[in-house]
DNA sequence: TCTCATAACTGAATGATTTTCAAGATAGAG
DNA sequence: CTCTATCTTGAAAATCATTCAGTTATGAGA
C-alpha cells in the first residue's frame, strides 16, 4: 500500500463499510429501538455479510453506543451553530438542556433510543460533555451558577433529561413539563429559582435545520 | 375449596410458587444482572419448571419489575421506620436519597441491578414515591423546599440517583461524590445552596438492619 | 369414598438472535 | 505474476425466552 498519504482501495473500502454500518445501525435503531433491531437487518442495509460487521464492532452493544454517540455530536454541533453568539453562558447551558429535551420527545427517531436509558444518557453525557461542562464552568466564574463540581452537575443532569424523556415520550407526563425541568437543572447547577425562571423563559432562537449526516467521524472502538 | 377464609392446597402452593420465584429471581439477578439472569436458573432455584414461571409472570422483564419493586419497597419502609421521629420533611428527604445512593453503590447485590437504569430508576420513582413526594410536598408547605411539582423533582432525582450510582460501580467517580450529589439534588428541589450544604452535612442515625425480606407482599401484575 | 372437570405444572420443542469460524476472495508488495 | 496477509462471506453453533401438548393434582359433588 502506498505509505504515502494516498489511500488504497481496502481503506477506501473499509471506510465505506464503516459508514454504511453506522448509517445503517441508525436508520434500524430509530425504527425499532436497540433491542428490536437485527445485525441482519443492519447487515443487509449497509449491504455486507452479517459476520463483516464484527470486523468493525466488537458486538452489537458497541455499535448502539457508536451510532447513539455520533448523533449526539451532531446534536452538539447545531446547538453549538446557535449559541456561540450568546453572552451569557447560563444561556448557553440552558438552550443546550432544552434542545435535547425538545429534541428527544419531539424527534420520532429518538424515542426509540430512550429505552435504553444508560446508554443514551452516557453518550449524551461523553459527547455534549465538553460542551456542557466547559459552559457550567463559565457561567460559575460568572457568578450565575455555584457548582464545586460540573462533571457531577452534568452527569446528574444526563439521567434526569433522558428520564422526564422517556415519561413524555410514554404520556406519563405532558410535554409542558419541559420548561419546569429546565428550570429545575439550573437550580441543580446552583442558580436561585427566581434567575432560573427568569433565564428558563427567556425567548429563543431555533435551531438551524438538520445537515446531512456525516457518518465518517466515528471513532474506531 | 372452603369458601370461607381457609386456604385450600392449590392456593397454598401457589404462594409458596410466587415467593419461591421472587427470591430465587432476587438472587440471580443480583448474582449476574438482568440480562444475563436466565429463566432455567431462576426456575431451578425456586425448584418449579421453567414453563410454570409464566404462570405467575408475563415475562422475565415483569418478573425482573416485581423484584425490583419488591426490593424498593422493602427499603423504603427501613427508611421510613428511622425518619418518622425527624422534625424538618427536608431532612427525612435528604435521609431518604442519600440512603438510596449508599445502598445502590455499597450494597454488592444491587449493583447489578442498576444496568438497566430505567427500570431500577423506575421501580424507586413508584415505589419510594409515595413517600419521597410526601416529604417535599411537606417541605414545600414547610417553606424549606420552593418546587411546584414535586413529582417532577422526585422523577429526576431518581434518574440522577441511578446515573451517579452507576458512575460510582463503574469506578467513574469515587464514593465521596454522594455527598455532593445529596446537596445538588436538594438545590433541585429550591433550596438554596447554602442550606442544602447545612442539612446534606449534619449527622444521620444508622439504617437498622435489614430484616429478612418478606416475599409475600408482591402485587400481581 | 369415588369420579370428574378444572386448573396448574412440566420440560421438550420452537423460534429468534447474536456471534463464531472455516473457506473463499482480494489487494498490493515484491 | 505470485504469494501472503487481510477482509468478507454465510452457514452453523450457541443461547435463550417463550409456547404448548401432555401429565398430574386438586377438590366439589355424588
Amino acid at each position: 500500500m502506498d505509505s504515502a498519504g494516498n489511500e488504497g482501495r481496502v481503506a477506501r473500502r473499509q471506510r465505506r463499510n464503516r459508514e454504511a454500518l453506522l448509517k445503517a445501525g441508525h436508520e434500524v435503531i430509530s425504527e425499532k429501538g436497540i433491542d428490536a433491531a437485527t445485525m441482519m437487518e443492519i447487515a443487509e442495509r449497509a449491504d455486507v455479510a452479517s459476520g463483516t460487521i464484527y470486523n468493525y464492532f466488537k458486538s452489537k452493544d458497541e455499535l448502539a453506543i457508536a451510532v447513539l454517540e455520533l448523533v449526539m455530536e451532531q446534536l452538539a454541533r447545531r446547538i453549538e451553530d446557535v449559541t456561540n453568539t450568546f453572552a451569557d453562558p447560563a444561556q448557553v447551558y440552558a438552550f443546550g438542556i432544552r434542545t435535547v429535551l425538545e429534541t428527544a420527545t419531539g424527534d420520532m427517531r429518538w424515542r426509540q433510543l430512550l429505552h435504553r436509558s444508560e446508554v443514551i444518557a452516557d453518550a449524551i453525557f461523553q459527547r455534549m460533555g465538553p460542551f456542557a461542562i466547559r459552559d457550567v464552568q463559565n457561567a460559575t466564574s460568572a457568578g450565575r451558577f455555584s457548582t464545586p463540581d460540573p462533571d457531577l452537575t452534568w452527569r446528574m443532569s444526563c439521567f434526569a433529561i433522558v428520564g422526564v424523556s422517556l415519561a413524555i415520550t410514554k404520556d406519563e407526563l405532558p410535554a409542558s413539563v419541559i420548561d419546569e425541568t429546565v428550570v429545575r437543572l439550573l437550580c441543580m447547577a446552583g442558580m436561585s429559582e427566581t434567575d432560573s425562571r427568569e433565564l428558563a423563559s427567556r425567548p429563543r432562537p431555533s435551531l438551524p435545520p438538520e445537515a446531512a449526516p456525516n457518518w465518517s467521524k466515528a471513532k474506531a472502538r
